[in-house]
Parts: structure tokens; sequence; C-alpha cells
DNA sequence: TTCGATTTGTTCGTATGTATT
DNA sequence: TAATACATACGAACAAATCGA
């Protein structure tokens, strides 16, 4: 006999790969909500006609990428923002000594502008397309470390305000995931040194002049596509960004 | 039967474990040196007296830990420092424009010290233990962008000299790996930002108190031993330092 | 508390495809 | 062409965790 999805038209070489881009397209159009189980494997098997080890590679991928999550004798979960878990692997400040520590966030503006030349760029956007901007104040141990200017789309997010926005339960990705159904997934960060303008300075409570690290950061969703850029400013006097390739671990 | 893998003493439960580390370990014993295929997996089943499947699930974990490097029809390889695949991995400062660009380098010194306190925790070592403290230029299009400070424990590279040093073929790691059996597979980078010394400043042709950004590198090999400490000064007037999270792709 | 159904985790085995030498 | 090695796909059995009756 042959697989209902063998038979498809076009698979892209392997037969696992297909099933995983297939799960991962009806993940990015809500099938399935952030936090609730995907369909069992068997169940996956029999739907798309082929053997449950096939489900399982293509499965495997996708908690690799952070998109899912397994629990044994459970299920098979939409990966959500609000675990501690992924909250660290898109937060990279910690403390000097090693110490972790969520921050403490405060809401300084928001305002709806459009894309800039730069934001246009990172955003794969038109120049003047309509946007949200939002200065954001991160503190922790009670003092402000990062300065941050948010830019999305504002297509992406249609009745988001400043209410909704600063009263938020969880992290912002969280809010994107729970109230729009943007999911991200991956980031990609660019860092450089700097001098603390007097803006900038006056935000973060140090001397104008002072040296700051600037984190330019891409959000990305599924299949690469942008939907946050944000300019981060972070004291280092007792903070350093921690950039730790594959201790991820667990696998 | 009973395997006679599953017959020997204390398995850390799963089986595909106790093969990896088991090849882990003939691994850092250097029983395959880089470069060099490991058995075939059939070959390491019918040795271990387990499936092939259940090797192919302990490999799988090397070569994502990019310890090893599947080549079909060809074998199994223990990976090296000399392919552009991994170079990218360990080192991180582009363009702004994004060119990535492998750096020309420059040994400024080298000297036989004795580790400071810093040296020693980063190491895992006692303090005044004797090390070895190369320092390093790297250009970028001809122009100084990075100068390394760099401090590994004496006792690991036994002869190591300064000719030995600056006339190495490849890169650092290169050297470690094909004349000292030492195999760097992961790092772990802490970044913050400063103010250019006057010494660091003539070394990258800056003015003294330009921004610069300082990476404090631990290079880890097999079961995370430390084997080098290095700080990174760079000047991101041009370049800046690249996160790309889980764009390694080709999973 | 116990039991059974469900779901993922591990292990085995086999067959066939594809790349390399 | 033939042999070898990894890649894909299938199927089956049991273990371990979870959850509700």
């Amino acid at each position: 006999m042959i697989g209902t999805l063998a038979a498809g038209a076009l698979a892209p070489h392997p037969l696992y790969k297909e099933v995983k881009s297939r799960i991962t397209r009806d993940l990015a159009a809500g099938v399935w909500k952030p936090g609730e189980p995907i369909p069992s494997e068997a169940r996956l098997a029999r739907g798309f006609g082929v053997s449950i080890g096939t489900i399982r590679k293509a499965i495997d991928e996708l908690v690799a990428e952070r998109i899912l999550l397994r629990q044994q004798g459970r299920g098979t979960f939409v990966a959500t923002h609000s675990e501690d878990r992924t909250l660290f692997y898109f937060f990279h400040i910690v403390g000097k000594d090693g110490s972790r520590e969520l921050p403490m966030t405060e809401m300084l503006s928001f305002r709806k502008t459009t894309a800039r030349k730069e934001d246009a760029t990172r955003l794969a956007i038109a120049p003047g397309t309509p946007t949200l901007r939002i200065q954001n104040l991160l503190k922790l141990g009670g003092k402000p470390v990062v300065f941050d200017d948010i830019v999305v789309p504002g297509a992406l997010f249609p009745d988001l305000d400043e209410h909704t926005f600063a009263g938020r339960d969880g992290t912002i990705y969280g809010l994107y995931q729970a109230r729009y159904g943007i999911n991200v997934i991956r980031i990609s960060e660019r860092l450089s040194s700097a001098l603390a303008t007097g803006t900038v300075a006056a935000r973060l409570a140090i001397e104008a002049g002072a040296p700051v690290l600037v984190i330019k950061r891409v959000a990305l969703s599924y299949n690469d596509t942008p939907v946050e850029y944000r300019v981060s400013t972070v004291n280092t006097a007792a903070h350093e960004y921690l950039s730790d390739l594959w201790k991820t671990e667990g696998r």
C-alpha cells in the first residue's frame, strides 16, 4: 500500500521532513494553541498514514528547536513563553557573580508610529508602514539595568494598546503568543559597545559617556518571519551578557 | 539473551546513554583521532552487543553536539577544527554590514607564567599553577579589531613554545587538537562593555577611553573540562558580536 | 489506594534507498 | 560493478509516567 502522504504532491524528499513541515504549518495556523497538546503520535501516524517512527523523527526536530515540548505519559505540547525553561533562552543578562534573576519591567512609553529605515529592513516591511514603538525599563535587584526600545509591525498586533501591554501577566513574548498568536521561536542578536547618550544614561541612572552594551535583536517566528526589532542598552557595571552555546543540555 | 552491555555495571538508565558515554570516553582517551572515522554503526552495534538503532541514537546526540560528523556513504568522523563549518561556531565577530571574514592573526607575546586568581577559578586549577600566557592580535580587512589575552594550563601543552604557536597552520583550537589531543568542543562567553585602557587602545589603534566590547571566554573539552581562558577586547566601531541561536540549521 | 487506559521513552529487528569508494 | 556506510521507513514489544475511574 502506498502511504496517503507519500502519494501527495512534491514531498521535499524525506517523508519525515514533509510531516514536519505539515505540523509546522498547522502550528503557524494556530490549529493547536500554545500550551495545548497536539494529537498523540499514534493518532498522527494514522492521520498521515505513516509509521509512528516517522512521526517521532519529525517531532524530534521540532522539540530540538523548542517549538514543541514532550512529556512522557502526558503528551506533546506547543511550547509557551511562560516556563522558566524558555525564559532564560531569550533573556541573557546575568549578574557578574553568576546570579540569574528575572527582571521587573516598567513601561516608559507606548506610541503608534511608522517604520524608520532601520526598522523596515530588520522587520522586512516597507519604510513608513505603521508600527508600535514601546520603551521599557528592566530592573534587576531593584536597579535599572536594561533600557529596551521595541518596534513591532502594527498589523500583527491589531488592537494592542498601552494598558494591555503594561497590564500583561508574564513576559512580552508571552503576550504576543497568548493574545495575538504570534509565536517567537528564535532570536538573532548583534552586540556592540558604545557610550551612553544623555537620555539613555538618565534612564539607567548612570553618567552620560559611560560604556554600555548595545544589543540589536530581531525576534523570529515560524519560517524565520521577523516579528519584532528591539534595541537594548545595558549597563554592564554589575551585569553581563551570557552566551553559553550548547549548555541547553537535556538532549 | 542478555545484551553484553546491559549486563554490565550500573548503566545510567537508558542503554543509548551508556553507549554514548563509552564512546565519549574513548574519544577523550584519543582512541580515534580528529578527522579519523570511528567504527561503522554495524560494527559498534556488534561490539557493544546492542541494536544498530541504539547506536544511532547515541551518535545522534554526539553529532548534535558537534563532537562527531556523519557523512553518508563514508562513515562517522571525529570533528576537527579545520572545517569552515566549525570555525564560525567559535568566532562570532562579523562586519556591521553582515560580512563574515576569517581574521589574520599576529602573535604579540608568549610567556610562561603562573595562574592568577581569576585564571585559576576559570580554569579550575590552583592559583600559582604554571600557565602559558599568549597575546594575539586579530585583523579583519587588514585592520586590528580584536586583542586576545589567552591563558592555558601549562600541563596540558608540555612542549608548546612560541615558534610552534606562531608557526601553526590553522586556528588555535586546531593546534590544540592536532598537536596536543586537546579537543575544544564548547565555549561559554560573558560579554560586557568597557572603556579602552591605554595599552589595549594602542594595540587596536583607537583612542584610550573609546568604548570596547570585552569577552571573557572559557573553552571546554569533554565533560566540560576547562582548557583555556581568554579575554578578548573588541573594537566594535565597524564590527559586531553575532549571537544567532539556532541558525545552526541542517537539523 | 488501586487499576487500567493513554502517551511518550527505549530497544529490538528488518528492509530498502542513497552516497562513496 | 560490488561492497560498504549512513539515511529513511516500517513494525513490534515493553518500560515508565500520567491521569482518571
